[in-house]
DNA sequence: ATGAAAGCGCTAACAG
DNA sequence: CTGTTAGCGCTTTCAT
């Protein structure tokens, strides 16, 4: 493989024009241009990204910090991410944590030793201190979770309101009986959606019963069914279920069909991030909309900022609510 | 940040020494090494992976190619891979293609340009001549999806044989009527599935229907509903339906609950990958299992071997037939 | 408009 | 066991 040098001597130039050449730099005569793109072509030169890389102090790489890669909430954000990091000519290296700080640590590292040159995190489970002192040399910006008052900018939806809305529409439809499976409270957009639920539920004078409140260690699918096996064996059992993700959701579903009730006519459910699969269940799921592409896209011009040292503001992107199957026709 | 050469100062011993230490090479002396590792952690000190890898010729990144991050099906893989990688020290770069020969090329020229050291393409619409071409100077193995001939290592299942295996449980539990809804016949697979399908249905002197044989563009959820549609919409209806991915499976079933049939009495559904959605859905799919996860462990270390100039051979792994409901009982 | 030369941070060959 | 030094491939300042 050629490398600047052969190159140079090819066309009879120092290393210098023909860097400048590579990197369009419109101080080199048209003739020298062509000299050198006649010496590129011939000898197949590629540059090589680790010499520029090394002069330049940089990696061309952002780290995408994730809990885990099975979770189809996260890969529209991806999307996002990578259509913008491409245009501006970085890659990405998706990095699953599967919420092990072993693992979180080893990506760390790669900021650390310079493999990366930021880290957009997705992880709810992220040590926020470690983040902290990484952000203090290092370009960091939060997607989706956040610390609120760590100094680090993110990107998010009012969960509070998001949740609130899900809530009412099950009010409105004539639920009063509504269960809620959340995720551990120690995570922040849990809390917040909480709240959002206690708001619907006061506004319309319903009492909190907090039979109805399940709280999971993950927000799978079969964290989904445990739950709602739990809510099906209540003495009074709830009329309509609002889930924090579209997986739990379709996990109670799955169980609610296990035990040949109806959806929505026995049991009503709501879900939360609209994936992909939440339109592919029977009957289809309700859910909140979060524009997660787009999430990902700010998230990265967010970051883009802050590595050029500008001051970045946090942002509250819009959510909305889709009603489908799970929740349609009015409950008597 | 601190270099190397500050902490060969602070520790009063050579750069050579230190980067002896942080190799980890036994030629230093036990009091040296002490020095070294305190000059290390005084000044915080983390070595530059820019550097290392420009000396060491390699980025210890890996090129990972699959045509949609969307697919669950590649998900499993790639946490194989990633386990393996890691292990070995190496970090991957997750590239979707979206089938675009454009994307494509950008990713090749992560690898032409020194950013990645070898390539695991999972993608069947890969330029197989770039592929070629690319593969005389670097390491690239193909997973799942392979050319016959091209002289690129590949790892993949029977896929004939996981086929013609469906279709003989679909046969006997009873059906004869049965639909195959593939994809586009230009990909290998595609051919060998089909393969299968014709070698189950002639050993039990079963007609073929050309009518029952439905080709998609794609492997998606839509993709399988409008195949079924068209079989729905036959005069002689199938009984059962072999789907060469559980996506287009899940289409299937999503279309048969639509027209008010039922799964598995009125029509049997086999899909093809076990995904982790498979068990989700009402009923549970039967579907050929693939050892995902192994498929993945197995490239890199072929990869890994190959990029050390073994020899390195192609791999078939086993496959497997999981029966659940939507084909549970007998077919009357 | 072009070239010479320094240097990004590291490793390894060689010398001692 | 340790130090000196060259050099990986590139960009950029400073001359000219």
């Amino acid at each position: 493989m050629a490398n600047i040098q052969e190159v140079a001597k090819q066309a009879r130039v120092s290393v210098a024009t023909v860097s400048r050449v590579l990197n369009g730099q419109n101080t080199v005569s048209e003739k020298t241009r062509k000299k050198v793109e006649e010496a590129i072509k011939k000898l197949n030169y590629e540059p090589s990204m680790l010499g520029r890389n090394l002069r330049n102090s940089e990696s061309r790489l952002f780290l995408i910090l994730i809990p885990s890669i099975s979770n189809p909430f996260y890969l529209e954000i991806i999307k996002g991410i990578e259509a913008v990091a491409i245009s501006q000519n970085y890659n990405i290296l998706l990095c699953e944590t599967d919420s092990n700080p072993e693992r979180e640590n080893i990506y760390f590292d790669l900021v650390r030793k310079k493999m990366a040159d930021g880290i957009i995190s997705m992880d709810p489970t992220v040590n926020i201190e470690t983040l902290k002192n990484l952000s203090e040399n290092h370009a960091i910006i939060q997607c989706s979770e956040y610390e609120e008052g760590s100094g680090i900018p993110y990107v998010t939806i009012d969960n509070e309101d998001a949740s609130y809305r899900a809530v009412k529409h099950l009010i409105q439809i004539g639920h009063k009986n509504i269960a809620l499976i959340n995720s551990d409270e120690k995570y922040l957009y849990a809390r917040q959606r909480k709240m959002g639920y206690i708001r619907a539920l006061e506004e319309y004078g319903i009492t909190l019963n907090s039979q109805f409140i399940i709280l999971t260690q993950h927000l799978g699918f079969e964290n989904g069914q445990h739950a709602m096996k739990k809510l099906l064996n209540l003495h009074d059992r709830p009329t309509a279920v609002f889930a924090v993700s579209d997986l739990l959701a379709i996990g109670a579903l799955k169980e609610i069909h296990a035990s040949r009730l109806h959806v929505p006519s026995d049991i009503a459910v709501v879900g939360f991030d609209k994936i992909d699969f939440s339109n592919m269940t029977n009957p289809t799921l309700t859910t909140i909309a979060q524009p997660m592409y787009k999430m990902g896209t700010v998230a990265v011009k967010m970051l883009i900022d802050k590595m050029n040292g500008k001051e970045v503001e946090s942002i509250i992107l819009d959510h909305e609510l889709v009603v489908r199957e799970s929740t349609s026709g009015q409950f008597i």
